[in-house]
DNA sequence: ACAGTGACCATAA
DNA sequence: CTTATGGCCACTG
């Protein structure tokens, strides 16, 4: 098949269908869209995704570290956005990761 | 073309 | 918990 278009619209599309309170990873995108690139290339989409409207902060690491905090300009501004939507962070790392954890492949592929 | 680096992941020790 | 290794692909110099 042809390029689907580009795969960093692809990742937005499904960062932007993330529940709020809920928060998803690198990972599980990448396995729910079959991206060959692998996680690595969803953290690139993302880094791109300064000035579209995506939440990048309910993008996370696989074991619920906010490895990109210290992207949005300051690196507590992660952890204050999500915990105004009601997830608990400390040290880093949100609390209840595995609960909050919205994964397309599981929760969408029904 | 090659090497280094990266908002990662999994496994091993 | 940390450190190491392999994989995976894209961007930069």
């Amino acid at each position: 098949m042809t390029p689907p278009r580009d795969y960093f619209e692809e990742v937005y599309d499904v960062v932007r269908l993330v529940p709020k309170g809920r928060v998803t990873t690198y990972g599980a995108i990448a396995r729910y869209l079959s991206l060959r690139a692998g996680a690595r290339m969803v953290g690139w989409a993302m880094n791109a995704s300064h000035g579209k409207d995506v939440p990048a902060h309910r993008v996370i690491n696989s074991v619920g570290v906010l490895s990109g905090k210290h992207f949005f300009g300051s690196p507590s501004v992660m952890q204050q956005l999500l915990e105004d939507e009601g997830v608990e962070v400390v040290d880093d790392r949100v609390v209840n990761f595995k609960t909050l954890l919205w994964d397309p492949s599981d929760e969408l592929a029904l």
